[in-house]
DNA sequence: CCTTTATTGTTCAAGATTGAACAGAAATCG
DNA sequence: CGATTTCTGTTCAATCTTGAACAATAAAGG
């Protein structure tokens, strides 16, 4: 009724290329390579499962972005919050003027420095992020429930600590 | 001479919205929240970075993944290897004659099948992958060699978990 | 056999994301 | 002070990705 069944598909996997010389480093005996393969994965189908999570709220994995970081931050530039969700300037000009048309966020200029716009929450726009945030946790929580906390931990420390080599080489590429 | 100073940015940290009620279960106490947040952005970061690497390819992190898969395994189907990848059959509707008219695969439809479209890499093709799976296998080295392999193992069970998971949800969801 | 249902790959319009170019404001420095 | 440089946010065109609608083919069921 739900299943379907398999037509010629994946029946296929009989030939693979180790004809010549000696195997140049094939990926799939490496270790880390297939660990880092399945961490990319889960976060791909994590964040197809979030959104479709938030469909009901009318918002999508960016928006939740944005607006948990406001939740935490208040009054942060955009600038700034550009280079928390490692994403471009121009990707922010984009995206808050939509929110703030839903009455979610509101920005207000800077007086110090008239350049910069600092952005806030609204009422709705922490009500609404407080729904989404119950929905990401419980589907995190889901997830990772059966895994022990301090493996989690263990796993976070590791991904500080490539956050930080990527985020200096990134920095010291365009000095 | 290259970095820069702060300038009104992230000096704001001071008010946090703690004024009402009882705390709404914010997700920052909660320990498996903030671990796969940092996944989450180390997988966006290692993104851009293999993005960054494979520049001088002239090829970007989707169309790797592609050839990888190909190298992998011969003679899949465009469904297959969509599936494969997690994206929407389009994607390769779209990205495959590209990677064709370069030279680097080669599609042949299937005999007893006139449907599906079997896709193999040609011989430009393979070693273009190679070049690329060195580059590709260096960079999470770096990033990942320090951490002890079993733990790399775990992780990579952990995620496998997730992502069955995840797809037996996706699948349950358009029965 | 013929009708109905599924599956494969394509097309197309919509939305998301990016980098480059830009204008306004601030900082630097002679 | 005036000139130059740096930084903020915006705009715009180019690219990527997706889902829906579609044509061709195959499978299922009477």
């Amino acid at each position: 009724m739900n299943k379907v069944q398999v037509s010629s598909d994946d029946a296929v996997a009989g030939s693979a290329p180790q004809t010549a010389a000696a195997a140049p480093t094939v990926p799939w005996d490496h270790p880390r390579f297939s660990s880092w393969i399945s961490i990319g994965q889960a976060c791909q189908l994590m964040q197809q499962s979030l959104a479709r999570s938030l469909a009901p709220l009318d918002i999508k994995p960016p928006h939740l972005d944005i607006l948990v970081n406001l939740y935490r931050f208040e009054g942060i530039s955009q600038q700034a919050l550009a280079r928390k969700l490692l994403v471009g300037r121009s990707n922010m000009s984009m995206l808050l003027p939509q929110l703030e048309k839903r009455g979610l966020i509101e920005r207000r200029g800077d007086e110090k420095d008239r350049r910069v716009l600092r952005l806030f929450l609204t009422e709705t726009g922490r009500g609404l992020t407080q729904e989404a945030m119950v929905i990401q946790t419980a589907l995190i929580e889901k997830m990772l429930g059966t895994a022990p906390v301090e493996d989690c931990e263990a796993v976070a420390r590791s991904m500080q600590r490539v956050i930080a080599l990527l985020l200096a080489e990134q920095a010291g590429e365009e000095g």
